[in-house]
DNA sequence: GAGCAAGCGGACCTCCATGTCTAGATTAAT
DNA sequence: ATTAATCTAGACATGGAGGTCCGCTTGCTC
């Protein structure tokens, strides 16, 4: 198969926060971010409820309700939302589980190790307010047309 | 769950390589490979098959057969064996599939992208001679005693 | 307070990575 | 030539990630 560094799940998280961080106030609808993230939205309720137990977001009940973020999105980072879906660890005792008491890793898993470091370290230094807009054309989400759709989207609802 | 850098049979490919890298010279049989590296002896037997339809090992058969390396330890990078098993591809092109033909990534995607580059360029510099006894002492895969288990295993059959 | 929009939660389905099993092909040794 | 060891190849089993569905609960709005 194909090597991805993060989850199916985990991208839908990600996209979905970062949504969430481009509107700045407010709520959006599950079915509303399904439509943006292009995320199958029964799904993305089950990622969001995810999302909500690490309290990264909160959801409100009925008429008018949805999703927002809990924290300024400067707030939260790539690793936040990455350890609220499946979390990265460290490779702390060997895997063929043999006595390494000592704590030192075989080669291997000792470059593995550095390499998840290497990874920590650069997604716990990003944001979702980095996500938003770092050119200055504005496109959270590939989209060229983000801005103007999630637009649409509020002024389609009222 | 939880994120994994490698997939589980990556790991065994790597630890199969490591096993072979070290025996520099002579053919390991699967079984004893197996032994060695911990992993179940019949799914090894299909990841070596793996590896040696990308040209990183060639086996024998018949009494006394097994495998080898195709070439030295220096010769063979940790993302030849990743991408036996399975490749890491780069990010090129919006995994939304929005229209993105200027080549741009959005800030997540750049940022994914860009660790993904990180880890091939990580990769691509570790060869399996970095691997075994890069310590004074020699361990290649987490283990003190794979100097005389691996000692051990051939006069068992000798 | 009735009705409806939306989140919540659980049961269920599907596919693929991982792992098992078995039969066949090849080679060395006797 | 026969036998035993070993790789090769495919069919089959299993568990968990990804995905669907439906009924329940909450809380607007009229």
């Amino acid at each position: 198969m194909e090597v991805r560094l993060l989850s199916q799940t985990t991208e839908y998280a990600l996209r979905a926060t970062i949504c969430l961080a481009y509107r700045q106030e407010g709520l959006v609808s599950t079915s509303d971010l399904a439509t943006m993230t292009k995320v199958p939205m029964n799904y993305l309720a089950k990622v969001l409820q995810l999302l909500a137990r690490s309290n990264i977001v909160t959801g409100r009940r009925g008429v008018g309700g949805g999703y927002k973020l809990t924290r300024a999105a400067e707030e939260i980072s790539m690793l936040d939302v990455i350890n609220a879906i499946d979390p990265i660890h460290r490779i702390k005792t060997c895997p063929l589980g043999l006595d390494n008491h000592s704590g030192t890793l075989c080669p291997l898993h000792r470059k593995l190790d550095e390499s998840i470091e290497m990874l920590i370290n650069q997604f716990s230094g990003i944001t979702m307010a980095d996500m938003i807009g770092e050119l200055g054309d504005i496109r959270p989400l590939c989209d060229e047309d983000m801005t103007t759709q999630v637009e649409l989207t509020m002024s389609g609802k009222k």
